[in-house]
DNA sequence: ACCTTCACG
DNA sequence: GACGTACGTGAAGGTG
C-alpha cells in the first residue's frame, strides 16, 4: 500500500529502547554460555508490543521503523568537537547487545534504519516530516525531549514505558513553551547530557522565561542590550556565538538523504519460523511461547541447561553448575586458513571474545608471538601456532619453522579486523601484554575487558590477580602448570620449543580460564558497586601504559658506565679501609659477618635482632654505632655506593632496548593495593634523588635531540587529601592560602610565631603529619625522630589536641574497616582489610593500613585520572607521557611545545579529581624542564 | 625460597 | 601487661 492520506507511521527511536530495556531490567544472561541479553530481551518484548498492538491506546501503525545510531560520529562533531564528549562509556555488557538488536528487528520483519554520519534523531525528524507532507501521520515512539521539536501538527509521540502520547501540552509543560520554540531555549539552557554548552547560568525555566518574552531567540539575541538583570544581560551578549552553535545542535535535520521509502516501510506479519528461531537462539523462553501462540505455530524446543540444582545450592556454587568441565582434548589446534575463517565468523556472530598470546618472552617489547588462542564458549577453545621452532636438540642450535602453522602475516591480516571491530569485546587476562604484542604488529585491540582489573576493582587486598589464583579461587580448577613445558634454570626453553600439541592444551586453556572468570567477574563487579571504579580507573589507564611503556624514556649509556666505574673506584678504597678498620677481610656486603666484625670481634654495644638470630646491621643501627668507631660509617658509604652501582648504573645499562635506545618500565596496574602503580624491570619509581650522588643517576635520563624532559608533581597531594577527608579548618586554610604546612603544623603544635620558626623544629612537625598519614604511633615516631618514646606520645598527644578532626578520622576509619572489612577512596575504590579484626599483631598492620589506604588511594585515584585525560588534551601537541612515579608525570616534548604542554597537563592535573568529586582543599602542580630529569624534576 | 637492606613516593 | 609497630612498593645480594 502507498503511503498517503489515512496512512500512519511509527518511527521507534532504537537506541533509546534499547538504553531503557538495559536500565529497566536486572541483568539477564543467555543460560548456556552467559552472553549478556537482557537488553535484548527488553527490546524484543517493547517490539513485540508495538507491533502487535499491545495493551496501547494508540493509533494502529501502517507503516512502522525502527532507527539506530550507526556511529558516535556525525556532522554536529564538526560544528562542536566536545558534542556528546561528556558520554560515559557503555557498559561492557551492553555493547555485545547492539548488533543483535539489529539482529532482532529483522527477525520481526520491521525495517531497520541507521546511516553513518547521521543521529537517528535527524533520521526521524526526516520521516516524520516526509509522512506529514505524504498526507498521512507519524507517531515517535520515545521519551527522549530533543525529539520532541517534532512534534506538531500529524506528528506526536509515545513514552512506550509510561505508556503515555506526548503532544503540545506535554511539550508545553517540559519546555514551558510550544514544540516550536523547543530549539530556542534548548540551546539557551544547554544540555550535559549531550554536551551542549548553552548559556552559563542559565537553566530551563530561565530560557522559557526569555523566550516567552522575546517571543524568539533571534529576537532576543538582536535585543539582549534591553535585559535588565545585568548578569544575565551580560552572559546573553557575551555567549551569543556559543548559543547560536548549541542550536546548530540541538536543531534535528529534517532532510537526511534517507533511502528507504515510506512505501517500503509498510507494517508485514513477522516470518514466523526466522522470529522463533531468533527468539530460541536467545533463549528467551516466556516470548518464545507468548508469541508461538499468537502466531499459531508450535514453540521450538529450547535446551535446558544440563542442571536443574535447587536454586539455593546454585546460589552457593553457581560456577561449578554451570560450566562444563575443562577438557583439555576438546581444545582445537587451528593450522589452516580455513578453520580460522570459522573462528572468526564465530566471534563476530557472538561479539566476544576471550583472547591470550604466547610468545618467547615477558617483556613485551622483546617478545616474538608464537601463537594465539581464543574461545567463545565455556569448554571450547582454539589455539593458532603461529612460529613454533623445532625443539633445542637441533644440530646447530637453528630455528627450523615448523609445518602445519598458518602464516603468521596472514593470520593477522585476518584477526586484524576482529581485534580492531568496535561491535566485538576482546577480553584478557592482563590484556594490557597481549594489546602491547599486537599494536607492535600495528593491530589496535579495542575496545576489551580484562578480568585481573576486575579482580582487582573487587577484591584487592582480599588476594593477589593471576590468572591462577583467579581460576583456583573462582573456577575451581588448577590451571595446567607452565614449567614442566618450559623447563627451569639450565634447562629452560621459550615457547616457541614447546610442541604444538602441549601449546595448544596449554593456551587453549589459558582463553577458556579468561573468558569463564570474564562470565563469573564481570556481573559481580555490578553487585560490589565497583562497576564505576572498574570503567573509569581502571579499564581506561590500560592504553595509556601501554603507550607509557612502548615509548620508554631514552638513557645514557655512556653517563651511566662513567658511574659505575666511579663508584667501583671509591668502593675499592673503602673495602680496604674496611678490612684495615677491623683488622681481618670479610665481605663488606655480608650483614652476617659484618655483623660478626662490629659486635663479636670489635665488641661494640647492640644485641641481636630478628627472627632469624643474625645481627641486625641496618642504616639506623650504623648510624648509632658510627659515633663509637670508624667502621660502621665506612660501611654506610660503602654500601650507598654499592647500591647504587648494582641497582641502578649497572642494571639499567642491561635494560636499553638495542633495537629502540631506550628504557622500558612496565608499569604492574594491580601491584599495589591502595591503587598505586607499581614499576619492575626495571623499578623506574626509586631512582634515588635524596642523596646528592643518587640524584647524579637522573642525569642519566635524557630527552632526545631537540626534546626536553618536563616533569609535573602534586605538591603534598596526600596532606591535602588528609585535610579534606579528615575536615580539619585549620589545615584547609593553610592549604588554601598557601602556607608552608609543616611549619603551620608547628606553629599551631609549638606556639612558634612562623617568623621565628627552626628548621629543626619544623622537621619534627614535617614528620608528624608524615606519620598521620601512616597510622602514627609513639614508637613509630620515636624511632624516626630519634627522641625518647614518651616526647614522641607527648606529640602526638598534642598534635590531636589541636587537630581533633584527625583523631576522629582515624577512629571512623577503623570502625568503618571492622565493620566492612574494606575501606573506600573518594572515588569508591575498595581496598580490603581482612586481618582488621583478628587478634594478634596483624590486626595493628590493618589498623594502619586502613587509616592509610583512602588517603594514599585517593591521591592513586587522582593521577589516574589524570593519566586517562591526558592523551586527549595533549593531542597534537609533539609531547609524550614517560613516566609516572606516585605524584609525578614525566614527558618528553619537542622544546616549542614545552609551554603549551605544561599548561595544558597541569590543568589536566588540577582538576582530575573534578567533577566526580569536590575536594576543599587547592591541588597544585608544580611543572619543572630540563635536559635530564635531574634537572626537570 | 627467604631474609636483609635500601632506593623511591 | 606484653607484643611489636610508622604506609605503599621492587631489586640485589647473601644465605641455607
Amino acid at each position: 500500500m502507498a503511503f498517503g492520506k489515512g496512512s500512519h507511521l511509527h518511527l521507534i527511536d532504537g537506541s533509546a529502547f534499547i538504553f531503557r530495556a538495559y536500565h529497566a531490567l536486572p541483568p539477564l544472561t543467555r543460560k548456556s554460555d552467559g552472553l549478556p541479553v537482557g537488553a535484548v530481551q527488553g527490546f524484543c518484548n517493547l517490539l513485540w508490543n508495538e507491533i502487535s498492538g499491545g495493551t496501547t491506546n494508540k493509533s494502529k501503525p501502517t507503516h512502522i521503523a525502527v532507527i539506530f545510531d550507526a556511529s558516535s560520529i556525525t556532522f554536529r562533531n564538526e560544528i562542536y568537537d566536545l558534542y556528546k564528549a561528556n558520554r560515559p562509556e557503555l557498559p561492557e555488557d551492553l555493547r555485545p547487545q547492539f548488533p543483535l538488536t539489529r539482529e532482532a528487528t529483522r527477525a520481526f520483519n520491521v525495517s531497520c534504519i541507521e546511516m553513518e554520519g547521521f543521529e537517528a534523531d535527524d533520521i526521524i525528524a526526516t520521516y516524520a516530516r516526509l509522512a506529514t507532507e505524504a498526507g498521512g501521520s507519524a507517531t515517535i515512539v520515545s521519551s527522549d525531549k530533543d525529539l520532541m521539536q517534532l512534534v506538531g501538527p500529524g506528528v506526536d509521540m509515545w513514552d512506550p514505558m509510561k505508556s503515555k502520547t506526548l503532544a503540545e501540552a506535554e511539550v508545553f509543560e517540559k519546555f514551558g513553551v510550544g514544540p516550536d520554540r523547543v530549539v530556542d531555549v534548548q540551546s539557551l539552557a544547554g544540555d550535559s547530557v549531550d554536551n551542549v554548552p548553552g548559556a552559563p547560568g542559565i537553566g530551563l525555566k530561565t530560557a522559557a522565561l526569555l523566550i516567552n518574552e522575546y517571543g524568539d531567540l533571534d529576537t532576543l539575541l538582536a535585543r539582549a542590550e534591553e535585559i535588565k538583570q545585568p548578569k544575565r544581560r551580560q552572559t546573553l551578549i557575551e555567549h551569543a556565538e556559543q548559543i547560536r552553535i548549541s542550536r546548530r545542535l540541538v536543531t534535528l535535520s529534517r532532510d537526511v538523504p534517507v533511502e528507504d521509502t515510506l512505501d517500503s516501510l509498510e507494517c508485514r506479519t513477522p516470518e514466523s519460523e526466522a522470529l522463533l528461531d531468533f527468539l530460541a537462539k536467545m533463549e528467551f523462553r516466556t516470548l518464545t511461547r507468548r508469541i508461538s501462540e499468537k502466531l499459531g505455530v508450535e514453540a521450538p524446543a529450547i535446551a535446558e541447561p544440563a542442571s536443574a540444582a535447587p536454586k539455593a545450592e546454585k546460589a552457593a556454587a553457581p560456577a561449578e553448575i554451570e560450566h562444563p568441565p575443562f577438557d583439555a582434548d576438546k581444545y582445537e589446534c587451528v593450522r589452516d586458513m580455513n578453520a580460522l575463517s570459522v573462528w572468526i565468523a564465530r566471534i563476530m556472530d557472538k561479539g566476544f571474545v576471550a583472547v591470550d598470546t604466547e610468545t618467547t618472552s615477558l617483556d613485551e617489547m622483546r617478545a616474538e608471538l608464537v601463537g594465539i588462542s581464543l574461545s567463545v564458549t565455556p569448554g571450547e577453545a582454539c589455539y593458532i601456532p603461529l612460529n613454533h621452532v623445532q625443539g633445542a636438540d637441533d644440530l646447530f642450535g637453528s630455528a627450523n619453522r615448523l609445518d602445519g602453522q598458518i602464516d603468521p602475516e596472514q593470520a593477522l591480516a585476518a584477526l586484524k579486523p576482529m581485534l580492531e571491530d568496535a561491535s566485538i569485546l576482546k577480553i584478557g587476562q592482563n590484556i594490557k601484554y597481549d594489546a602491547k604484542i599486537f599494536a607492535r604488529r600495528g593491530i589496535n585491540v579495542a575496545p576489551f575487558d580484562d578480568t585481573m582489573l576486575m579482580s582487582y576493582a573487587m577484591f584487592s587486598g582480599l588476594h593477589n590477580h593471576g590468572m591462577d589464583e583467579l581460576s583456583e579461587t573462582y573456577l575451581n580448577h588448577k590451571p595446567i602448570p607452565i614449567k614442566p613445558l618450559l623447563g627451569s634454570g639450565k634447562t629452560a626453553r621459550t615457547f616457541d620449543k614447546v610442541g604444538i600439541e602441549d601449546a595448544t592444551k596449554y593456551a587453549a586453556e589459558d582463553a577458556d580460564i579468561t573468558l569463564r572468570l570474564w562470565q563469573s567477574l564481570r556481573p559481580r563487579l555490578h553487585r560490589e558497586r565497583v562497576t564505576n571504579v572498574y570503567e573509569t580507573l581502571e579499564r581506561p589507564l590500560v592504553p595509556v601504559l601501554a603507550q607509557m611503556e612502548m615509548h620508554g624514556i631514552r638513557v645514557d649509556r655512556q653517563t651511566l658506565s662513567r658511574m659505575s666505574s666511579a663508584f667501583a673506584q671509591k668502593m675499592a678504597g673503602l673495602e680496604a679501609e674496611i678490612h684495615d678498620l677491623a683488622g681481618e677481610t670479610f665481605n663488606v656486603g655480608s650483614p652476617k659477618q659484618l655483623g660478626e666484625v662490629l659486635f663479636d670481634k670489635l665488641g661494640l654495644q647492640g644485641g641481636k635482632k630478628g627472627k632469624t638470630g643474625a645481627y641486625s646491621t641496618g642504616a639506623d643501627i650504623l648510624e648509632d654505632l658510627a659515633t663509637e668507631h670508624e667502621l660502621p660509617g665506612r660501611v654506610l658509604d660503602w654500601r650507598q655506593l654499592s647500591k647504587l652501582k648494582s641497582t641502578y648504573t649497572d642494571a639499567l645499562q642491561d635494560h636499553i632496548n638495542p633495537e629502540t635506545g631506550r628504557v622500558h618500565t612496565s608499569y604492574q596496574q594491580t601491584g599495589a593495593n591502595t591503587g598505586r602503580l607499581a614499576s619492575t624491570d626495571p623499578n623506574l619509581q626509586n631512582i634515588p634523588i635524596r642523596t646528592e650522588e643518587g640524584r647524579r643517576i637522573r642525569e642519566a635520563f635524557v630527552a632526545s635531540e631537540g626534546h626536553k624532559l618536563v616533569s609535573l608533581d602534586y605538591s603534598q597531594i596526600e596532606l591535602r587529601i588528609l585535610a579534606h577527608i579528615a575536615d580539619i579548618p585549620a589545615l584547609k586554610q593553610a592549604f588554601r592560602d598557601g602556607h608552608d604546612i609543616h611549619a603551620m603544623t608547628a606553629s599551631e603544635m609549638f606556639g612558634v610565631p612562623l617568623d621565628q620558626m627552626t628548621p629543626e623544629v619544623r622537621r619534627q612537625a614535617k614528620a608528624i603529619n608524615f606519620g598521620v598519614i601512616y597510622g602514627i604511633s609513639g614508637f613509630g615516631l620515636a624511632r624516626n625522630l630519634r627522641i625518647p618514646r614518651a616526647e614522641a606520645q607527648a606529640f602526638i598527644d598534642t598534635y590531636f589536641e589541636r587537630f581533633p578532626g584527625i583523631r576522629d578520622y582515624m577512629d571512623k576509619t577503623i570502625e568503618f574497616a571492622k565493620a566492612h572489612a574494606y575501606v573506600e577512596t573518594l572515588f569508591g575504590r575498595r581496598i580490603h582489610t581482612p586481618e582488621i579484626n583478628a587478634k594478634g599483631p596483624g590486626a595493628g598492620f590493618a589498623r594502619r593500613g586502613a587509616i592509610n589506604a583512602p588517603i594514599q588511594g585517593t591521591a592513586a585515584d587522582i593521577i589516574r585520572r589524570a593519566m586517562t585525560r591526558i592523551p586527549q588534551a595533549i593531542e597534537g601537541l609533539p609531547a609524550k607521557m614517560l613516566l609516572q612515579v606516585h605524584d609525578e608525570l614525566v614527558f618528553e616534548v619537542e622544546e616549542s611545545a614545552v609551554d603549551d604542554t605544561i599548561a595544558r597537563v597541569k590543568a589536566v592535573m588540577e582538576g582530575a579529581h573534578e567533577p566526580a568529586v569536590e575536594i576543599d582543599v587547592p591541588l597544585i602542580v608544580d611543572a619543572g624542564v630540563g635536559d635530564n630529569w635531574a634537572q626537570a624534576h
